[in-house]
DNA sequence: TCTGGGGTCCTAGGACCC
DNA sequence: TCTGGGGTCCTAGGACCC
């Protein structure tokens, strides 16, 4: 039997804001963006979601329910140092540690009972060392199960610790809603509470056959999810293997709609350089290239090519993205344009679409832009195109001409 | 309520091969 | 030539998570 704890930082941006402006504390505070902007929310502070903010909803809406709120685009960065600071707490409790996002983690604290005591007086311990040390607090769930453990710190929100004493996973599931169960989302929800199915007890008493027939391999992990096991796709994996990324991929959805195709092309241009600088930091030469295209309605598209050898050079993949984009455009107005990499090419391969002498000489040409974007930011080094995009957009939503967002 | 951006995993059909 | 079966790759779309 095994000891997992789950260690979920509370709200998580907006303490990070705070910790960098103390006058924050305690008022509705929204991360994202602008109250006037296209996007969602990040994070919400306590004080904001009492007015039914929370994340993932849209910063117009926000502002509607609470005008009163101090609005921040927030800072990446910022975000990246903090989760480090509490990994180096986390791996100071357990040699097993697992972080799941950016704001989560799973320990197995199995047999650290020598060392820690029992499970409550050792989260109590990580509880305070985390505060002293990075200045935030967290949510703990232990149980036997990752699962029921991530469900528990979940429901021991904010700044709380629950142990759900081993052999009583089903027990604490069983008045909770479907929803809280990782990997039941909307569309599931609706599903099961279309067969009446609204607690995870009346998912427990469900025959499993049932489920396998109505949902598929699916219905077979909701069946042991709900009696707690680690059942299904991520959970059924192995704590603490952490295999590079599978995918990288960058999205921009414009201020407003467009068609004019100077401004596209020089987004797209944008997006396969970022994406080309990501896959050159990995080490990765990407064989599957991917375009995502949203029209004003929101219908959206992914089209896909292959190619046999891989690249991580930024103008092929614009190459490659312009072609799909011509293919597949319907002439309508954009609201949203995707590039996406996947499918690493093996070993170290030399050549693909150019030739050996041309793609040293753009490598290393890459390489110093990539240096330069080091030392002075993103917006250092452009492609002639993107650029010019960069100029419109820019003078597009900033007719002032002052320098971009960054 | 007018809907981001970065990911993961799953499904399903068709091509192609043996 | 009236029509199998399995495996793998590619592509498109969708659910879900933070």
């Amino acid at each position: 039997m095994r000891t997992y704890f789950h260690v979920d930082m509370d709200a998580f941006f907006v303490s990070v804001e705070e910790l960098y402006d103390p006058s924050l504390k305690g008022k509705p505070v929204v991360v994202g963006g602008r109250p006037n902007e296209r996007g969602v929310v990040s994070a919400a502070s306590y004080a904001a979601r009492k007015f039914g903010v929370h994340s993932a909803l849209p910063l117009r809406t926000a502002y509607k329910l609470c005008p009163q709120a101090i609005f921040v685009e927030g800072h990446p960065e910022r975000y990246r140092e903090y989760s480090h600071k509490a990994y180096e707490v986390l791996c100071s409790f357990s040699p097993v540690v697992e972080m799941a996002s950016i704001d989560e983690a799973y320990l197995d604290m199995t047999g650290c009972e020598r060392l820690h005591g029992p499970p409550l007086r050792a989260a109590h311990r990580l509880h305070e060392r985390m505060k002293t040390a990075t200045g935030l607090n967290c949510s703990i769930g232990i149980s036997v199960s990752r699962m029921v453990a991530k469900i528990s710190s979940d429901q021991a929100k904010p700044n709380g610790i629950l142990w759900i004493i081993p052999g009583q996973e089903s027990a604490f599931l069983a008045p909770l809603d479907v929803r809280r169960v990782p990997g039941v989302g909307k569309v599931t929800e609706k599903n099961l509470n279309a067969l009446g199915i609204r607690k995870v007890g009346d998912l427990a008493r469900l025959d499993e056959a049932f489920l396998e027939r109505r949902f598929g391999k699916w219905g077979l992990a909701l069946a042991g999810k709900s009696h707690g096991l680690d059942a299904g796709g991520w959970f059924d994996s192995e704590i603490g293997a952490d295999e590079g990324p599978k995918s990288i991929s960058h999205e921009h959805t414009f201020s407003e709609d467009t068609a004019d195709l100077g401004q596209i092309e020089a987004i797209l241009s944008r997006l396969c350089e970022m994406v080309g600088r990501r896959l050159r930091e990995h080490s990765l030469r990407a064989r599957t290239i991917q375009l995502k295209l949203r029209y004003s309605d929101f219908s959206t598209i992914t089209r896909a090519h292959s190619v046999e050898r891989g690249t991580d050079i930024d103008t092929e993949l614009c190459d490659e993205i312009r072609t799909l984009f011509r293919q597949n455009w319907n002439g309508g107005k954009v609201r949203l344009l995707g590039v996406h990499a996947a499918s690493w090419a093996e070993g170290a391969g030399q050549m693909d679409l150019m030739g050996e002498e041309r793609r040293e000489k753009w490598s290393r040409a890459l390489a110093a832009a990539d240096k330069l974007r080091d030392k002075y930011g993103e917006s250092a080094v452009s492609l002639a195109a993107s650029l010019r995009g960069k100029f419109r957009e820019r003078t597009h939503e900033n007719p002032a001409g002052l320098p971009g967002k960054k």
